[in-house]
DNA sequence: CTGAAAGCGCTTACAG
DNA sequence: CTGAAAGCGCTTACAG
C-alpha cells in the first residue's frame, strides 16, 4: 500500500532525487560508483517509478494506445498480443480503446479521450486505419500513430503492411504447383485495397505460368461468409468446374467449402479451396483451410516498436513504413486436381 | 497540445479550482447557480480532466485492468468488448495486461505491474482466475479485483459466472427433445470446475427424463480438438451408435464431426453433434454448431461494472457474485434421429 | 558530476 | 457554500 517513492530510493542511496531519475532514465553524468549505489538501493526497496507521476511531470507517458472498431473477435486478440509483447518488453502498457467510426461525433470523442489519457503514440488497426478524421484528431492532438495495412493516403502517416500481392501471387503458385490449371477467383470488398492487390497476385501468376485469366472464373465477394457463398454458386454452377477456387479471404473459402459440400463436391479431392487471412476458424474447419497468415501480431509489434523507438519518419524525412514477411499455410484444402491434364507431368516453366 | 486545464476553466467561471473540482466530481455544496456556471465554462473550453493528474493526487486512477495468459484469439476480443464498453460509459480506461502463468516470478512481475501504474480495479480471465499467487499480490497490493468463471476457492473473492450445469441440463433436453434417447457425452478437462458441472447437468436431464446413464456412452476429453477426435472415436465405434453426442466445448464438438464425417455419418441426419461455448468458429463450420453461449462479454461488463462501482462484496460482507444468463443457440448440427424410437411420437414425461 | 527549486494538473484536508 | 494551501511522485530547467 505506502509504495516506495524515489525519495526513499534517494535517502537509501545517500543522493538527490534527482540523481535517481537520472539513473533509472538512463541519462549521463553519473559516476558509475554512484549509479551502482543507486541501483542497488532500488532494487533493494523494489521500486517501481509511478506511471502517472512520470507522465504528469515529464513528456512520455509509457501508454500506448491502440484503436479498434468492431474487431472481429479473433482479429483483436492477434494484434493486441505482438502490441503487448513489444511494449511489456519496453516497460510500456497498452490501453485499448474502441472507436465507433459510424458515431456522428467520432472526431470529438476520440479528442475527448486524447486529452484525458495522454498517449506516447496510438496504433490504428483496420477499419479505423483508415479513417481521416481520426488521424486529423491525432495530428491536432499532437499524437504520433502507426497504421497497421492501410489503404488509403499512404503518403500520409507511417505505417507497416505485408504484401498482399506478392502472397496472392504465391498462393496461386501453390496451386499451379500441384497441377491445378483451372483456379478461380473470389474478389474481396471492392473498397479494400487489399482486395485489388490480391487480385493482382493471382493474375500475376496465372500470367506467370502462361494459364489464362477468364472472366467467368472470377467471381465478386464482399469478405462475408454470404458472399463466399454467392459466388461460389456463380464460379461452380457450369459443367466444366474449376478444379481449385482461391477465395481473397478465409470467411468466404469457407462459404466456397460450404456450396461445395452442398454439391456433392468432395474438397479437396474433387475440389481444391484456399482462403487468406488465417482466420482462427481455419484451422479448426474440416478440411482445415490451406491459406496466407498475415503476421497481424507481428505488424502490431512493429507498429509499438516504431512509435516507442520514435522511429516515425524515414530516413528521407517521409513517414515511415516496414513491410513484414507473410507466410503460405498449407492443410488439408489443397490438393492436386482429380483429373490430371495430361500437360500435368512435366514442370511448368514460370516467366 | 497546449492543453486546457482547470486552471482555465476556473478562471472562466470565476471560481476556485476547487469548485471546479467539486462540481465535476458530483461532490455536494456547490450553490446550482455555480454548478451552472462552472459547467459551462467547462464545456465552452472543452476541457477534460487529465487522468494523470487526477490519478495521483486521488484515490481514484479511472484505470481497470484486465489479466490475460495464453488467451485463444476469439476469447479476448469478446471478454474485452464487454469490459471496455463499460469502462468507456463510465468514463474509465481499459489496460490489457499479459500474465505468464507459466514464469517462476509471476508474482514478482504482477507486483512490479502493479507498482508501475495503479488500477482501481482488476479483472481476472480464466486460467489466471484460478491462480492464487496472482491473487495475492492483489490481494497485498490491495486492488480489488473480480475473477470471470472461476473453478477455485469460490469464497475467496467477487466473481462472475454463468450456470454451466443448467446450460448442459438445458442442452441435453434440446436433444431430448429432438427425440434423441441414446445421447452420448464427451467430458471436459478434469481440472476445470466447469467440466464436472457440465457433466452433472447432462446426467440430471437424462435421469429427469428417464433415460438410462451409460458408461459406455460417456468419454473423457480434454478441450482440445485432438481430445474431441479420440473421444469420437471411443463412441462411435460399435454397431449400435449414439444419435447424438454433446461434447463439452465447441472444439472438442468439431473433432466429433471430423471422426463422423470420415465414417460417412452424416451430420446432422445420422448424428447430431452439439457443443458448449459458441467460439467463433461454430458459427462457420458446416455444419454449423448447435452450442451455449458463454456471455463472456456481459461477464466481462458485469466484472468491470462491480470494480467501477464498487460493488465487491455481498450484503452479507462476503465476497460479491453474478450469476449471468446463458444462451442455448441452435444451428444445424442437431436435428431429429434418423430412425425414430417408437415411443417417441407422444411427448415424454419431464421429471 | 550533482542537487535545490519549481512545476506538471489535479485532489485532499482544512479553514472560514 | 467556497477557497487557499499543501501535496501526490515524478521530470524539467537551471545553477554550481
Amino acid at each position: 500500500m505506502a509504495s516506495v517513492t524515489i525519495d526513499d530510493v534517494a535517502r537509501l542511496a545517500n543522493v538527490s532525487i534527482k540523481t535517481v531519475s537520472r539513473v533509472l532514465n538512463r541519462e549521463p553524468n553519473v559516476r558509475p560508483e554512484t549509479r551502482q549505489r543507486v541501483l542497488a538501493a532500488a532494487l533493494e526497496l523494489r521500486y517501481r517509478p509511478n506511471i502517472n507521476a512520470r507522465s504528469l511531470a515529464g513528456a512520455r507517458s509509457y501508454l500506448l494506445g491502440i484503436f479498434f472498431d468492431n474487431p472481429s473477435p479473433g482479429y483483436i486478440g492477434d494484434v493486441q498480443l505482438g502490441a503487448i509483447a513489444k511494449c511489456r518488453a519496453e516497460s510500456y502498457h497498452l490501453m485499448v480503446e474502441p472507436v465507433d467510426l459510424a458515431h456522428p461525433n467520432v472526431a470529438e470523442e476520440v479528442s475527448a479521450m486524447l486529452a484525458t489519457v495522454r498517449m506516447d503514440g496510438v496504433i490504428l488497426t483496420p477499419p479505423v486505419t483508415d479513417h481521416r478524421a481520426v488521424m486529423d484528431v491525432l495530428d491536432a492532438a499532437g499524437t504520433p500513430f502507426v497504421r497497421i495495412a492501410p489503404d488509403l493516403d499512404l503518403e500520409r502517416a507511417p505505417y507497416v503492411y505485408m504484401d498482399d500481392r506478392r502472397a496472392a501471387f504465391e498462393m496461386t503458385e501453390h496451386l499451379i504447383g500441384l497441377g491445378h490449371r483451372d483456379i478461380a477467383f473470389v474478389r474481396g470488398h471492392p473498397e479494400h485495397g487489399a482486395s485489388h492487390h490480391r487480385f493482382e497476385g493471382y493474375e500475376a501468376a496465372l500470367k506467370a505460368h502462361r494459364l489464362d485469366v477468364r472472366a467467368d472464373r472470377i467471381a465478386q465477394g464482399y469478405f462475408s461468409f454470404r458472399s463466399g457463398i454467392d459466388a461460389a454458386e456463380k464460379l461452380l454452377a457450369g459443367p466444366v468446374k474449376p478444379t481449385a477456387v482461391f477465395a481473397s479471404n478465409d470467411d468466404m473459402a469457407l462459404g466456397v467449402i460450404s456450396v461445395a459440400n452442398q454439391m456433392g463436391l468432395s474438397v479437396p479431392s474433387m475440389l481444391s479451396v484456399v482462403g487468406f487471412d488465417d482466420a482462427p476458424t481455419a484451422r479448426f474447419v474440416w478440411p482445415s483451410l490451406t491459406t496466407v497468415r498475415q503476421p497481424m501480431s507481428d505488424l502490431a509489434a512493429a507498429a509499438a516498436d516504431m512509435l516507442i523507438t520514435r522511429a516515425t519518419a524515414g530516413e528521407d524525412g517521409r513517414p515511415a513504413r516496414r513491410m513484414l514477411d507473410f507466410q503460405i499455410i498449407v492443410r488439408e484444402s489443397s490438393a492436386p486436381p482429380a483429373v490430371a491434364d495430361p500437360g500435368v507431368e512435366k514442370p511448368l516453366q514460370g516467366a
